[in-house]
DNA sequence: ATGAAAGCGCTAACAC
DNA sequence: GTGTTAGCGCTTTCAT
């Protein structure tokens, strides 16, 4: 800036505001400056701007996994409005893991971002007191934090949509819906676990509920298992987009009625189509990066606790009738 | 910093050391440090240290759209690399506007990362020369800058894996094979036409040639149109994911044989399975970041260009013989 | 083993 | 309309 400056010959600070559009400068300064700063191919040391200024423009966003399609989609829409209000993401995935997730909101915090939006893998979250002290908003998306921190938090309807899905296997004449999810210690898998559990009531067999990581073997041994009761399932609820492809893959032409939670691409190509409850993690993103922007605006009111919506999608494979034949590969 | 050194009675360059794990420190001043800084919640400003030390620990990423599953996968293996290396990773998608791909850009220069991983939406990178001629490593990915350009790159084998599909498709008989992709300013959709036209020879009619973005309308009508013509065609080639689903959407029961670009999740699920030519994206992202941390480690060689094979793996959608009948849903 | 001082590149506050 | 000065929080260099 200083050599801008002097080949300009002028100030430094005219070069800055120039630099940042700034008005009271000279048309005819401000175009000699400019050439100064093409011809030497002057750039902003953002670094400095931020020292100077104490904001970063920049949000984190910790999610537990980019390539996992739901998250891929959150993160889209995050970035669409962090973009929209100028600033830029910082993101990272957690794989699951309470380290990563804490080492990954470190560092944002050491970088000094402006707002974070996190999709917490552990359930301790006391580390960011002091963060939350100096005033930096966090945002928890998908699954809330864990004791003792009342935060901002945009959550689905967990529970409401597995009530949904068992509720619509019951319509149609199910009496037996096994459900097969992700370890309990994940918030979006117990929740759905109590609506099904809820839902199904006095029908409800721990024989029938597999809660654990969705390998193929081990979601082949448990459905293997329990096609060998007396009285085995005739349908099946997933409990997340993951679970649902595996359990297709190892279901292997076995017979049952199916539910999945999240929609997936091609769940309508599939024959007969996959019945599913969709979640919308484009309008998760949107919604958490809008009420992070809201309290980067200033709004200091008490902490907000969305919770979406889901909807039923009936595509074929939820509606087969509990005493119907149905294999995956006809 | 200043806190903390008052609070712990010693010299702010003390305190410097201890955060950063310098040596020469007594351990007991080192522990009264330590101490202070728990006590004040202190965490260095990593801005601050950047204009210091002019190395911002960072990595810019620019994608097409990280919602699309090649480009999450490639996204996190760029984001594993860059994190053992002690980095962070800044990412943007340009929606495949050249516009949005040069602000990215520049705005990542502007905050100084370290090293740039690209994957273009324009042809022309000449606003990079400045910032390449300052010794900021670019790395290109999936496809190459545009004309005076030469930097590394790490692309696919696009018109091999093009003629590959081909090739099997003659294998089964098939003499009437159609080609659906994007548009041919985009390298990869130009490459697997130039595969394609090269394998098929002869063969080659314009009137089985469509290249437009996907849409479900427009696959709809291409498709409507070829296959109304006198000799229609037996089987088709998508130009890459999106496309071989779209068209499998479009397809609606009409016959034909069907090789894609790109591999998906429950290719294997369908009925035929979809036959692809497969590339592995964090083959690619891990290649891409790994050359990147080469240069940064200062390796000046020549400009590499790496390119990626890719695999066929038949599923049954393209290995139907011409002379059979075949539909998506039978 | 510890400290003092300079300065990274910028912007805020205040002259002129 | 333009320039001067101070200082953001840290690391570097050089003393002690």
């Amino acid at each position: 800036m200083k050599d801008v400056a002097s080949a300009a010959g002028v100030a430094l600070k005219t070069v800055s505001r120039v630099v940042n559009g700034e008005p009271g400068v000279h048309p005819a300064t401000a175009e000699r400056v400019r050439t100064a700063i093409d011809r030497l191919g002057y750039s902003r040391n953002e670094s400095a701007r931020v020292l100077r200024r104490g904001r970063t423009a920049t949000i984190g966003l910790v999610i537990e996994d980019v390539a996992d399609p739901f998250y891929a989609g959150l993160s889209r829409a995050v970035e669409a409005v962090v973009i929209d209000h100028g600033c830029l993401l910082l993101s990272g995935s957690s794989g699951e893991e309470p380290g990563r997730e804490r080492e990954l909101v470190e560092t944002f915090c050491a970088r000094r971002v402006d707002g974070l939006i996190v999709v917490p893998a552990g359930d301790d979250h006391t580390y960011l007191g002091p963060e939350l002290e100096a005033g930096t908003p966090v945002v928890f998306a998908d699954r809330p934090p864990g004791a003792g921190l009342d935060v901002d938090t945009v959550l689905t309807d967990n529970a409401g949509g597995a009530g949904q899905a068992v509720r619509h296997l019951l319509t149609h004449g199910h009496r037996r819906i096994a459900f097969l999810g992700d370890h309990p210690a994940i918030f979006t898998a117990s929740e759905r676990l109590r609506g099904y559990r809820a839902e199904l009531g006095g029908l409800y067999d721990e024989r029938l509920v597999s809660m654990r990581p969705p390998s193929l073997e081990s979601v082949r041994g448990d459905l293997a298992r329990m096609f060998a009761l007396d009285d085995p399932p005739t349908a099946l609820f997933t409990g997340n987009g993951r679970y649902t492809v595996t359990t297709l893959r190892a279901l292997a032409g076995r017979r049952a009625a199916l539910v999945g939670f999240d929609d997936f691409e091609l769940a309508d190509l599939l024959a007969p189509g996959v019945s599913v409850i969709a979640q919308d993690p484009s309008w998760m993103g949107r919604v958490a990066a809008e009420l992070l922007f809201r309290r980067l605006r200033g709004d200091a009111g008490p902490p907000e606790h969305i919770e979406l919506p889901v909807r039923l999608i009936p595509r074929g494979s939820g509606e087969v009738p509990s005493d119907d034949t149905y294999g995956l590969r006809p």
